[in-house]
DNA sequence: CACAGAAATTCTGCATACAATGAGCGACCA
DNA sequence: TGGTCGCTCATTGTATGCAGAATTTCTGTG
């Protein structure tokens, strides 16, 4: 086993079993677009699209499923979730309750490293940003948000949130991506209250952020 | 398509997939204890106490890995999930941004018929109480909770707030049983709450139902 | 007796096969 | 002509089989 601990650590750990390769396919597939919400998911085509069989295909849309990402209904087939005004808010809610909370954690829990990386992903988004490239500063928003709740150390709110976070994400990408640039000052200001370890702070200016989404996709979708 | 709306939604939908009968019936065993916290989770062991095939069953894992009940390891196997004081603390985070949000909800959309509900729901836990049944208890518990976050309507929430609901009294019922019969009488509280259509005052009841339940929690795990 | 290494066993991962349900379509009858 | 019945096909649900990884047991050696 002393020789083993090596490549088992190294090569097994990296070598996903097929069902995660495939769920991260689908979260893929659904961020970019390149499944429209609403549209019919049959297991046949997308296993054939893979190269995989029906089984890891359908292991990995449980987890979409539990994820929010998919609906299924029982014999009925699977079909990539919509998301309504509605269900938006309804989301909207939910991250006004976990991403403050995040963030105290996070303000409580980081070290310099973390401060370091919340930064560099701040410094790549400025040049997505320059660059006018749409979806990568949506990995890095996601990367981002991502981050701060894995830095707070809570793994089952950070099992929770980082989900949320990508459906977030989805809705930034189809209604809000115009908030861009101004939404990135945000984050600086959220840097830098984890930064001073002000969990009231960052508190806050988590929470500003989000209510800042929230009106920004008010405004879009009103319009 | 009009006469078969009676019978499909009765009939049709009553008629689970074996994995969802499959999910529902470890998440029982795992709550009430029947497999313990550590235990190792054979996929062929569990098909055959079930009598189903190893697919169900494996299908029902990932639901049940995304809810937190069990943890899996690529090639190694699942496990029932343990929760150290350190878990338990980072669930009651959790809830404590979670339970406010859904009291609020609920009292801004609850009607008679639903706070009639609730208050069956806490009359049968009288009953219970006074059996001394505490496994009818800690379910009833958790019936409250979850139907406080159903009545709120927002099933993104539900949705992720449930299966926490669970995990909670899987806590309850391993550490915190003796703090039942003062628990309903926070839940009364609630209630009134909703009835008066008073949403700060049910956000306020809720922080502090959890918040007393933590602080049973941490009495009786350091003792 | 401790321990390294190999064989055997157990278990997971994935694929394939079969059964059953549901959707779509055309024929037939009122 | 409109509607319903029955057939056909597409798709999901469940089971089984097999390959490979992980773990355990056995065996020989120091």
């Amino acid at each position: 086993m002393s020789s083993s601990s090596l490549s088992s650590h190294t090569l097994g750990a990296t070598h996903l079993p097929l069902r995660d390769v495939v769920a991260t396919e689908l979260r893929r597939l659904i961020l970019g677009g390149e499944l429209a919400p609403g549209e019919r998911l049959i297991e046949d085509r997308l296993a054939e699209l893979l190269g995989v069989s029906r089984n890891p295909v359908r292991e990995a849309m449980r987890v979409l499923s539990a994820e929010g990402f998919i609906e299924v209904t029982a014999r009925r087939g699977a079909f990539v979730s919509t998301m309504s005004a509605q269900e938006a808010m309804n989301l909207f809610d939910v991250r006004l309750a976990l991403e403050p909370l995040g963030a105290r954690l996070a303000a409580l829990s980081a070290g310099p490293a973390q401060v370091a990386e919340l930064a560099a992903i701040l410094d790549r988004a400025r040049l997505a940003t320059d660059d006018g490239n749409l979806d990568a500063l949506a990995d890095l928003n996601t990367d981002f948000h991502s981050y701060v709740f894995e830095i707070g150390g809570n793994n089952y709110l950070a099992g929770i949130a980082i989900p949320m976070v990508k459906r977030a994400q989805w809705l930034f990408r189809h209604s809000a991506a115009a908030r861009a640039p101004h939404s990135w000052t945000e984050h600086r200001g959220l840097i830098e209250a984890i930064r001073s370890a002000d969990g009231e702070f960052a508190e806050s200016e988590a929470r500003n952020h989000v209510l800042a989404a929230r009106a920004s996709f008010l405004r879009s979708a009103t319009d």
